[in-house]
DNA sequence: GGTGTATTCAACCATTCAGTTGAATAGGGA
DNA sequence: TCCCTATTCAACTGAATGGTTGAATACACC
């Protein structure tokens, strides 16, 4: 299901357990152990769910003798932030496209200079996926 | 997996195919069949991802004849933009934090009024859940 | 009314996922 | 060295997921 830095992070997130782990760890680092704590399940599943965060890039972990403390990796948020303002710009520059159209059906006739609606114009990096899918990975 | 609304918004984006077709609606509205045609899966397949959409709020449909035209919900974006914004908060306030306290170990003992290293003071609303996760969806 | 098109529903299959238990590894302290 | 703690690895299980094919539904057009 995931292959891509962004799939491993958005399916990483799908999960309100590891998404609470994460509030617990922008508070401050902490171990596996206290991380696991709070809950009923076993440590071992705990465990897993860090590794899912540690695999997206969330989470980074450290060595403190037996301990591993875990730590919130905070650039990926950013990495998300770019994804979704990309469409909400888009979602944007097409209601003010809706705007020009509805201001010509009203007969105003200004500000109309920038009026492509059939012609689909995302000069953004073509992928291999049929439609654009930036590739944000660095 | 996903049993609130958050689950399943960063459930429906951890496929790279969802993602893609996203990127198309934020261009303009689509039917099934339209999103369908630049891959080669089943439009039924095209169709149950598109319900995925729709279930996370993403995607709308309408009625128009046969046809299903889907449009992009940017709301959403919103309630995750919102989401990601307090981690990031969070982090940062304990950066300057941790600023705070390299200032004492400097011997600088100016702007150290905000320090409460141990305690975990998130005055967010606390839900079911052992750690926060904010209960976001209106 | 009959035909073609657009979409969804239903049943099935293979893979992934979140959880379990039990064993293994690693390090601190008596 | 022996034991206790902390963490991970391995194998298993049940549920969810993404895909398939075939049938059903809904609507426009002739």
């Amino acid at each position: 299901m995931a292959d891509d830095q962004l799939s491993r992070v958005f399916a990483a997130l799908a999960d309100p357990t590891r998404r609470d782990m994460l509030a617990r760890l922008a508070v401050g680092d902490a171990t596996v152990g206290e991380l696991a704590n709070p809950y009923d399940v076993s440590v071992q599943a705990v465990s897993k769910h860090i590794k899912v965060l540690a695999d997206a890039g969330l989470v980074s972990q450290s060595k403190d003798a037996q301990r591993r403390p875990c730590h919130l990796e905070a650039d990926v948020f950013d990495l998300m932030t770019k994804w979704i303002e990309r469409y909400r710009q888009q979602a944007q520059e097409r209601f003010e496209r809706l705007d020009d159209v509805l201001a010509i059906m009203r007969g105003d006739t200004q500000h109309t200079d920038h009026l492509h609606l059939d012609s689909p114009h995302l000069d953004s990096p073509h992928l291999d996926s049929p439609h654009l899918e930036q590739g944000a990975a660095s």
